[in-house]
DNA sequence: CTTCTTGCAAATTCTTTGCAATCCG
DNA sequence: CGGATTGCAAAGAATTTGCAAGAAG
């Protein structure tokens, strides 16, 4: 808990209740939720809270670097409280979205055909190991 | 405009007029358009055309693998008629969407961490050559 | 106290759907 | 012809916004 309080004071944020709870459960969790999943899960813990707080609260954590939108299939944004470089597999079958342990050669970059890198998004789609031995 | 029509008939689809101008639209293009932007472009080339038949078709397109969908900012679905593996830069700042002639390694494999590879995304984030320029 | 943040409901934005009319093979 | 596809308008899903009430520093 001192960890999420000092990610939110290291840039300078309010150390509200709804902001506590929504990067802690980002930091513990490995599900990579969603903003309605991240909202139910709260709801069942946390006396109210509104979808609206959710979403906002997302917003400003993503604004300042605290965690790290997802844009994997296009529907849902997903949020990472991860924000080491890695990349994802996701599959398409069950939905799941897995950490891979990959590092990106050009993560060491500073610049890839003239452009400033900032950030490296990578995924990988398919079926996933799980998936695979079900069918078998 | 024959290979849009070889492609369409490679998987079954019927020629119909929407589809071939879409279709002939994103092999031409450089600008991974969203579906709207598609839309704004054909209503000026086309008598009549209904933003529901850009959707529908685009994801007639996608199912079908003969375009892939770009999850870039969550917001709106890009699309690439290129569907060769390959990544691409986004510019934080103006938006745009660079093609960037990297082979990724892991295309060669069959599997990652057991999971079997359908495909493979990547995108790097930044500010791109020209706004760099722009600023010094 | 003063500013930032919340919750609620309404508004927006992007995309999908139902269905009659039309087109393709 | 007969099923596939279109256009339109209306519905749906995800997210944002306006604003008064409440909390943090």
């Amino acid at each position: 808990m001192d960890l999420v309080k000092n990610k939110l004071q290291a840039v300078g944020l309010r150390l509200s209740y709804p902001r506590l709870r929504i990067l802690s459960y980002l930091l513990e969790t490995r599900e990579h939720p969603t903003a309605e999943m991240i909202y139910q899960h709260l709801r069942r813990a946390v006396p109210v809270i509104s979808r609206a707080t959710v979403y906002n609260t997302l917003n400003v954590l993503v604004n300042e670097g605290v965690i790290l939108p997802l844009n994997i299939e296009g529907v849902y944004t997903r949020f990472d409280g991860n924000i080491r470089p890695h990349h994802h597999f996701y599959c398409e079958r069950c939905k799941k979205l897995y950490d891979l342990d990959i590092v990106c050669k050009y993560s060491y970059q500073k610049k890839i055909a003239g452009h400033e890198i900032r950030n490296i998004f990578g995924y990988f789609q398919g079926i996933c190991k799980n998936c695979l031995k079900r069918r078998s």
